[in-house]
DNA sequence: CCAACCATGTAAGCTGTTACATGATTGA
DNA sequence: TCAATCATGTAACAGCTTACATGGTTGG
């Protein structure tokens, strides 16, 4: 099963603290997280697959409590094996936001050298894209770009080497 | 019609030189627009759908020549209203790629008021944004925040105030 | 009492992804 | 000649958005 960025959101968010689904919107509605849009029509199918998945398990609701969400062994297991994966440069071009969810979830694992791991390799992935991009810039085709072009893409690089100086401090904040 | 980011990029690059579809599919394989994907499921029927709806014309199918699509009169004057939409604060969260896609295609442009208008917007809306993630650190939600949560949030915050240094230079380089 | 919020869902429709299919041209 | 690249498409499917639908609770 293909779980997409939402639906990791909702398993970390419903690991941290079990949650009904009106919780979790308000999550997205009311914090920097709101990445994710909060409206039900997303929501509420994506937790239903994920506990059709075994993932999350509704509890609660059968004695007429409100029912929450609570994460299953199964659920442990995946989001533990998606926070070890190591951040690759793809990743940084097309979805930096999964990046950062990702070491926002890492604060679930007590083990700090799996923090660290995923910095450093966030750190070596920062520098390949960076990299790509300055060599882009001083090829033919950046040196043809238009003002305009060549500023955005130093926009970027900008945005890039902005996280590599907050990988350095937080690798230094976690002692490494 | 509701146009997608992917759209304009379409119809920008098409309104820069004309181009075949297929050309269009190596920009986004070869630059630093690869954001978008260059899967022929997406750019085809993207690129139909324009056509369909009087954006872009293809051109040269009926003699023999390799197709190109060109802009209309409809795309141009669509493209237009599209860049001069002042950023708003709500896109820098949901979409920045999208911001400076507009910016980039600024470059087609003549008059040099129109960039500095959306420079100054878009600094406006970076300094709005980055004021309300800073009232969210400093609020009872934002304090409680784990370790990695509040680094989380600050990561964003760099990347913002980075905007924001680029905007600066960007007006200075705009002559404003 | 009435507005605002709590709370959960469904249905239609659009985009984009992945995978398949086809055929022409070019360079080693 | 054979692999790579040019070049264009289609079909199945997944995911999200918007809009609709419903009903309970709370505070002014």
């Amino acid at each position: 099963m293909q779980i997409t960025a939402l639906g990791y959101a909702l398993i970390g968010l419903v690991r941290a603290e079990p949650r009904s689904g009106y919780a979790l919107r308000k999550v997205f509605e009311d914090t920097p997280m709101g990445s994710f849009s909060s409206s039900p029509g997303s929501i509420y199918p994506a937790l239903k697959k994920l506990a059709d998945a075994g993932m999350l398990e509704k509890r609660g609701a059968e004695s007429g409590r409100k029912p929450v969400f609570h994460i299953t062994p199964l659920g442990e297991s995946t989001m533990r094996a998606w926070l070890e994966l190591p951040v690759t440069s793809d990743e940084l071009a097309h979805a930096v936001d999964r990046v950062l969810l990702r070491f926002a979830f890492l604060q679930d694992i007590q083990d700090l050298r799996v923090t660290r791991r995923f910095l450093t390799s966030f750190e070596t992935a920062l520098g390949t894209h960076i990299e790509g991009l300055e060599i882009y810039l001083d090829s033919p085709d950046g040196r043809s770009l238009s003002r305009h072009g060549r500023l955005a893409v130093e926009n970027g690089l900008r945005g890039f080497r902005a996280h590599l100086d907050w990988v350095a401090d937080a690798l230094e904040e976690f002692g490494s």
